[in-house]
Order: C-alpha cells, then sequence, then structure tokens
DNA sequence: TGAATAGTGTCTTTCAGACAATATGCC
DNA sequence: GGCATATTGTCTGAAAGACACTATTCA
C-alpha cells in the first residue's frame, strides 16, 4: 500500500485553559455554533493546518480566544478513539495552558457564538470526549502543581507569597499552613526579591519575582 | 470552510519498545526497507488505520513485531512538526511499552528488512525524529521508575528482590544498597511471597508476585 | 570450605507537618 | 486602638541514606 493510499484522519488541537477568577479556579469554554453539538459548550480548539505545528495550532487557538500570547502551554495526551466525532474519524491533540486573567478579553470565533470562564466546580455537560480531556488535565494540572511550579504562571510576574498560597489552596481546595509554605516555597531557590509593595492598606508585603523562566524551571515531565 | 475541505495530515503510531537482556536496556529498532531514510534504523511504527484507535495501532506494531500481547503500554507524547517527514504532514503519536524478553521471537514485517534489540548506549543514527522521541521516552522511562512500580512489567510474573534491584540500577546506571532498596520495595506493600525457589544453585530465594495488575498500580501519570 | 547469592538492623540526616505569637501600616 | 495582612522558629515523626555481617545451598 502506497503512502497516499492510506485514508486520512482530521486532527485538531483542542485547548484546556485555565486561570484563577475571584478566588476560583476556571476554564474556558465556548459554546458551538454548529452542529455537531451545536449549542453545547466545549473546549476551544480546531484543525491543525497542514503546514503548522501542533504546538502553534495551540497557540493559535488560544490567540483566537483570549489575544493572550506568553503562556504556560504544555501538551497534555492526545484522544484518538474512532467514534469519538460523528462526522468521522477525528483525532485531537490536547493541550493545556495557564494564565493570568488580568487583561484578558475574549472574543467569540465564527464557529463559536459566546465564550466564558467557567468554575471548575460547574463544568455543563460537554461536546464530544470533552469531559474526558478536561478530566484529565485537572489530574495533570494538580499533579504538576505538586511536582513543579507551575502555580506562578497563574500570577502577574510580581507577586507576594500570600497569593501563591492562595492560588495552591484554590487548585487543592484546602488550606495550608503559611509558615510551613513559606518555608517549601522560599526553599525552592527560584524567586527573588522585587523589593516592598506600600501601595496595600496593610502592612507591605515583598514582592517576589521568578528568577528564571517558567519553562526552564519546569523542563521536565 | 466545511469539515471535508481541511488538507489532512497522515497520522502514524511509534512505539519505543523497551526490555532488558543480558544486563543491558535495549530498545527494538527495524531496519527501513523502503524510502525515505531506507536501509536506516528506526522505531517500528506505522499507520494508524482509519478504524483504529491509538493505542489499538500501538498495540498491532507491538503484535507485529515481537508477537507480544500483554505488555506495559502507555502513550508518551505526539510529535507533529510540519517537516518531519520528507513525504509530507505526517503526525506521530509516540508509545512507550515495556516487555520481558523472555519468549520474543522477532518478525520482520514487509517495510523493515531486520529488526533487533539495540544497547541504549550504542543507538545508531535513526530515521526521521526519531532520535528525539527515543530520548524523551527514556527520559519518561526513568522517571516512572522513580516514581511507580513499573520496573515489574520487565520481569516475569514472580521475580525475586534482587531481579528487580538489577533492573533499576541497569535503568539508573548505579548501585543501591540492597538492604535500602529492599525496605523501600516491600514497604510500597504490592508484593505478595510466592515462595522459596529451590532451583538454584546457592541460597534458595523468595520469589515474590505483584498483588494486583500493574495498570492498576500506576494508573496516574 | 569456598563460591554465589539471600537476608537482615541501627544510626543519622533530611524533610514534612503541626503549631502561635509578633510586626507593620492604615484608618 | 482596631483591622488587615506579613513575617518568623521549634518540635516531632517519617522517610531516605549510610553502613557490614550472617545465612543458605551447592560443588
Amino acid at each position: 500500500m502506497k503512502f497516499a493510499d492510506f485514508p486520512k484522519p482530521s486532527v485538531t488541537a483542542d485547548i484546556v485553559i485555565y486561570t484563577i477568577q475571584n478566588k476560583e479556579l476556571k476554564v474556558l469554554l465556548v459554546k458551538r455554533n454548529i452542529e455537531p453539538f451545536r449549542n453545547k459548550w466545549a473546549l476551544p480548539g480546531g484543525f491543525v493546518r497542514i503546514e503548522e505545528s501542533l504546538e502553534d495550532a495551540a497557540k493559535r487557538e488560544l490567540r483566537e480566544e483570549t489575544g493572550v500570547e506568553e503562556v504556560y502551554l504544555e501538551q497534555l495526551y492526545t484522544f484518538g478513539e474512532p467514534k469519538r466525532d460523528p462526522r468521522g474519524r477525528v483525532i485531537t491533540v490536547a493541550y493545556m495552558a495557564l494564565i493570568n486573567s488580568e487583561n484578558i478579553s475574549l472574543k467569540a470565533s465564527t464557529d463559536v457564538s459566546e465564550a466564558g470562564w467557567v468554575m471548575i466546580k460547574k463544568i455543563p455537560e460537554l461536546a464530544f470526549d470533552h469531559k474526558k480531556i478536561l478530566d484529565y488535565s485537572l489530574k495533570r494540572l494538580r499533579w504538576k502543581f505538586e511536582y513543579t511550579p507551575v502555580a506562578f504562571s497563574l500570577l502577574p510576574k510580581k507577586f507576594t507569597l500570600s497569593q501563591i498560597q492562595r492560588i495552591y489552596e484554590i487548585v487543592f481546595n484546602k488550606k495550608f499552613d503559611k509558615r510551613n509554605f513559606n518555608k517549601k516555597i522560599l526553599s525552592l531557590n527560584i524567586l527573588k526579591e522585587e523589593g516592598i509593595n506600600k501601595d496595600v492598606p496593610y502592612r507591605p508585603p515583598m514582592m517576589y519575582s521568578l528568577k528564571k523562566n517558567i519553562d526552564e524551571i519546569v523542563e521536565i515531565l
């Protein structure tokens, strides 16, 4: 059988975009405008163009939906059950992005009537196997939080120790002891002090930033 | 643009099959019979059939090359750079398998003139981006060894503590203290005793087996 | 009894976790 | 002074790591 003779599947890149807003972990969902699953919520995604890398496709979706460029982005898993899309064989490469939701304006694209941040605790029924992808991403997210400092990518460049702790508490849905938490974070030795922020109506906190880029710190699986 | 109008990439499943033979970690490589990269070594793999899941495609390749059915199999990563295959756009979903190489007979398939176990320290130049895939798999393998008990899948059903230790020593290329090692393995509480093997010309060792299936124990990422 | 491998315990260090009082700045 | 948040240290228990001798079988 020759190369060109194989029937080819379609390939899409879907992306689970996490952020934190109002002390809640949220995911970006879009409402589908077209069949199949018209009017159902789904993860943002779309076909990978023939001359475009998988990561570029994920970045393009991310940009189209949120306008954001610089984020933590990671390939999650590839879902390829033959019946996962009623239109035919569609394989999807799932990505996860973590963004700091300041200055994000959502834009709906053509296949989509609405886009919105949805609390992780209130996810509606989703199109395709997107529930499975989301569940998978959440496991990975928690895992990554536990073993790597990806949490910092949900924050602005400068942040306080309390802000990081709040993010951990939201993601794991439990409280941590402040002394132990600070001890652990500082012992990672990835932060540098950025001076004291006096613009607060209480004791001014030390601001920190990352010594290096997140991707350099995380690097491994 | 309609669904069917998108130009589609080809999708393959490539598989990094590890085993241990003669105290060496080895990978199964095949020698390509056809262009491109004719006469170069490559990872076994092939096109995903239109009605076949990705995992089934990987299992099929595994079976075609080794005849093995029951193994540890895990999806690694999907490689999709536009130029990775000179024939056109080919996306490959990479899998990793760990097998116990007793009773394996290699069979060359039609696109391949030869198949063989190659020491990880002596990998030749590889076709496509297979070197990258292999490097990635080795990182993941070591990571998995450190944090999960996948090592057991390189052994027969019944094994001794020394056998496990030997495998760890091979994979990490360093020695471990026997007392500490045994303590750690037993504290995992995943082994059951299977009686003493008297068929050895030295002190008869206790044989162990896993309480549960590997996949149940590993489960998480 | 020598060769080969199995099996076993203690001490030290390190890390995680429990736990509460004081400091700073604003009003 | 009252409010809001920041900052800091000790103790305890668990796990990891260093370290060496005895046990069993066979030839």
